[in-house]
DNA sequence: GCTCTGCGCAGAGGA
């Protein structure tokens, strides 16, 4: 049997005499999850005592195959030998994490900190895993080198080297490879093979992707050199790990791995110096298992601590690591104990303490979305029928194979069920569950009735999972690093308060009939430091931006184009265009990017010189801030970043863009949607907001609106603008719904001929929807229909989006959407569902900014659909309604 | 108790 449970006591190991001789135990206080709530006592023995000294409080603990005994009447469990002690076992911990925790403690915490820069052997690996996988599933060998090598192009160019020169490094990685597979497939069925199979172990708290599995057993690539005779220690725990992951429990798990040294050469091999082979098997035995996983284990108790680790953990030898001089500088700079030293001077208190604070930001921001790893396993079907992270009960229609030895798998929905999962994503499809049944990591290509996706195997498909990925909490670490430790001293005096930021050159005119969006651009072309453009809702804060760029541009500057989301950056990509200037190379992925932006995207694939120039020539590079921190884009070098939509982004996130220019542009509004976080903390404001505080005459606020009639806009501009903002024209303030071609407002019912008006329609919210509200808000749209309103004219916003699917189902033709993701656009009309009928308990109304976003959505007409004495229960909500009534 | 996008996912290797 299994216990599990949060530790309610460890106490310190000891040494005991036992009929076998001299023991170490350890005894643990858990509190059960399941049956007793009591707190029952575990005896660790052995090297599990190891384990047993990182305990805290509260920290989750799981005990596999424990013995129960009683003693004084009370039940005790201990371990056996087949059992597994995991401590935080929800926070899945990466193969690569794990062998670099055994490399030593400081290179898994620099690599979290930097990544992997962009390094020849790096990419050659990556291509030949890559030709290794197509083997595998039996492609011919030279075509598979020339698309791998193709695709790889662009860092290939940034490298300076050519596709025929890495063609013929491959080959001769791919000869042994070759070698080796010929020698076991005249025993071995094609159906023993699998490769790249990505593995979620919620027994150990493992997670990776193994590059082949071969009966079974796990197969390793590496086309490095190995010139010992037996394998590296560390490969050896990164197969363990994955013989982990292929098994229940330590008992059963695979007992063999095989490392694969494919720069072994045939010259290597006939020295007289020994085995050289390419293939070096070895067996993993019960206790080596335990070993990594007791390593595993190290790692998830010093994330739980948030503890910086000094090397002394390890016995790792400094002077032959590669990571020596970065491990020197960082424990230099921030201070830090370190085994190998530290080297020049630390940074002003004030950065450390920033540094600090936001690294914790981050790793809270992390533990979130372990949480989510969760979800995956945590639950039963029926409780996963109501969570939108999973699509469920699909009924499988057919699969096809696919170019490149992939497949095509088909299947047909059973349900109306909700889910966040859209087209493009990765996810995880299963033949019924995502850890327990046949699992892989697949694309979504089509979302519809039908629903099609793309894996490398083929299996019946039943249900699709959200796949959590870290890659967000990585990238705002890297720029939090890159910002700090790698920033220019200069641009931190002012960021830490010790200089204001400068501005310089002459004045000139780019806009000449709106005085605020022509400061706006001299702010910018003149920011020595930085610029601040704040741009309340409709005030051509897209225009002004687009028009700074090219400002920019004429001056000679290199500007990098960036902002949170795909959309942003294509709506400003966009306003480029509708100035005349598409001289812009657009950096993203196929999905990412609009269709009608996809003739600016630069192709990853093709010729390296030509890939490589077509990045380091472009005089404006557009990507999102994540994309900003890309391995290719980080090497680049810009004049200015011009951010947009900066409310919406962290202040590590917004760094991504900032650290890869001189100077830099934050453009957006801090009263409308804050970053998405999930954990609460530092994050929540973004470097936009603080800079706007703190420097307000670094900022320029755009105080004309081009969109919303006067009545539209007065609570907005009253309640988050200090009644600054003001309709751009005269015909804009008096813009009226009867203008629109075709409309005649007079055959609207009384209650909806207001330009803003209020319509309690009763019924009572059920969870997160109000059908009866939905109803009601179905008839208003028809209304507006009847008299005369095009469908496209009509917008429909709902917090929830059970609500919004809801009211979708009601209006199939008309836009209905959540607020978020609202933000950015406008209709003539919008009618918002406030859905809450007894109080407004869920924590989205309490940010009242998202609110300002629905209101300002509108541009001549606005209803408001809500339960009035809920609304009426906030101040707030009530000053809305008193802006509804009076008219 | 809720909204949510981003990222070639994780791992490619050096001596």
């Amino acid at each position: 049997m299994n216990l599990r449970g949060p530790v309610v006591e460890a106490r310190d190991p000891r040494t005991v005499e036992t009929s076998r001789g001299t023991s170490e135990l350890a005894e643990v206080l858990l509190r059960p999850e399941r049956g007793a709530r009591e707190p029952v006592q575990v005896t660790l023995w052995g090297k599990w005592t190891g384990t047993a000294d990182l305990l805290e409080e509260e920290m989750d603990l799981l005990v596999t195959d424990v013995e129960e005994r009683e003693f004084r009447g009370e039940t005790q469990y201990t371990t056996t030998g087949d059992s597994a002690v995991v401590v935080e076992p929800d926070f899945l911990v990466d193969v690569t994490d794990i062998r670099g925790w055994v490399q030593c403690p400081r290179v898994y915490y620099l690599n979290k900190l930097t990544g992997v820069p962009l390094k020849y052997p790096v990419v050659k690996g990556t291509v030949v895993h890559e030709v290794f996988g197509d083997l595998l599933r039996g492609r011919d060998l030279e075509d598979s080198i020339e698309e791998r090598v193709a695709e790889a192009a662009l860092d290939i160019g940034l490298l300076g080297e050519t596709a025929d020169s890495v063609a013929d490094d491959v080959r001769q990685n791919a000869a042994a490879i070759e070698g080796w597979l010929q020698q076991g497939i005249l025993d071995d069925d094609a159906d023993s093979w699998r490769s790249e199979q990505t593995l979620i172990s919620e027994r150990f708290g493992i997670k990776g992707r193994a590059d082949a599995v071969r009966r079974g057993m796990p197969v390793e690539l590496k086309t490095g050199k190995n010139t010992t005779r037996d394998p590296r220690f560390q490969d050896k725990v990164q197969a363990a790990c994955y013989a982990l992951l292929l098994a229940d429990s330590v008992a059963d798990a695979p007992d063999t791995g095989t490392l694969l040294y494919t720069k072994n050469t045939a010259l290597d091999r006939s020295e007289a110096s020994g085995d050289l082979s390419p293939a070096k098997e070895f067996s993993i035995g019960g206790g080596f298992l335990k070993f990594v996983l007791r390593q595993r284990n190290e790692i998830a108790a010093a994330e739980f601590d948030m503890a910086v680790p000094t090397g002394y953990e390890a016995d790792a030898k400094c002077e032959y690591c590669f990571e020596q001089d970065t491990c020197m500088v960082v424990a230099g700079r921030l201070d830090q104990e370190s085994k190998a030293g530290q080297i020049g001077e630390s940074l002003p208190k004030a950065e450390r303490d920033y540094f600090e604070r936001f690294y914790r930001a981050i790793e809270e921001e992390r533990r979130e979305v372990h949480r989510e790893y969760r979800k995956l396993w945590e639950q039963s079907a029926e409780e996963r029928a109501d969570d939108d992270r999973a699509l469920l009960d699909l009924e499988p229609l057919d699969r096809e194979p696919v170019s490149g030895g992939r497949w095509r798998l088909r299947a047909r929905r059973t349900s109306e069920a909700v889910s966040k999962i859209r087209e493009g994503d990765r996810v995880l499809a299963s033949d019924g569950h995502p850890t327990r049944g046949t699992a892989e990591l697949a694309t979504v290509e089509e979302l519809g009735e039908e629903i099609v996706v793309t894996a490398d195997e083929p299996f019946d498909l039943r249900r699709l999972d959200v796949y959590p990925s870290e890659i967000g909490v990585d990238r705002q670490l890297n720029g939090l690093h890159d910002a700090i430790l790698r920033g220019d001293p200069d641009r931190k005096d002012v960021l830490f308060g010790r200089r204001d930021p400068e501005f310089s050159g002459p004045r000139e005119t780019y806009i000449d009939n709106n005085d605020a969006q022509d400061e706006a651009v001299n702010a910018a072309v003149r920011a020595d430091d930085f610029a601040l453009v704040h741009g309340p809702p409709g005030t051509g804060k897209t225009y002004t931006l687009a028009r700074t760029v090219r400002a920019l541009v004429d001056d000679g500057e290199r500007v990098l184009l960036s902002a949170f989301t795909n959309r942003a950056v294509d709506n400003a990509v966009e306003a480029l265009e509708e100035q005349g200037f598409t001289d812009v190379v657009r950096w993203g992925s196929e999905n990412g990017v609009r269709d009608d932006m996809q003739q600016y995207r630069m192709q990853r694939s093709g010729d390296p010189r030509e890939r490589a120039a077509e990045l380091q020539d472009a005089q404006v590079v557009a990507a999102t801030t994540a994309a900003c921190g890309s391995r290719a884009l980080k090497q680049q070098q810009f004049d200015v970043a011009v951010v947009d939509e900066a409310g919406q982004l962290t202040e590590p996130g917004t760094f991504l863009a900032a650290n890869l220019a001189h100077r830099f542009v934050l453009v957006g509004d801090h009263e409308q949607l804050p970053p998405v976080v999930r954990a609460e903390n530092d994050l929540k404001e973004s470097l936009f907001e603080r800079l706007i505080e703190t420097y307000p005459e670094a900022g320029v606020m755009l105080d004309r609106q081009y969109r919303m009639s006067q009545r539209v806009q007065y609570f907005s501009s009253r309640e988050f603008y200090g009644g600054e903002l003001r309709p751009a024209t005269g015909e804009v303030a008096a813009q009226r719904l009867s203008d629109l071609p075709g409309v005649n407002a007079d055959a609207l019912p009384p209650e909806l001929r207001d330009p803003v008006s209020f319509v309690d329609p009763g019924g009572a919210a059920d969870g997160n929807t109000n059908p009866i509200e939905a109803d009601r808000v179905a008839g208003i749209v028809q209304s507006f229909l009847d008299a005369g309103v095009d469908r496209e004219d009509i917008g429909v916003i709902a917090p929830f989006r059970a609500q919004v699917a809801q009211i979708s189902r009601r209006l199939p033709d008309v836009t209905v959407d959540t607020v978020d993701r609202f933000q950015g656009s406008s209709k003539e009309v919008i009618v918002i569902s406030f859905v809450a009928t007894d109080d407004l308990g869920s924590p989205i109304f309490e940010d009242y900014r998202r609110v300002n976003v629905a209101l300002t959505r509108a541009k001549k007409a606005l209803v408001l659909v809500g339960d009035e004495g809920a609304l009426r229960s906030v101040p707030f909500y009530e000053r809305m309604l008193e802006w509804a009534d009076g008219s």
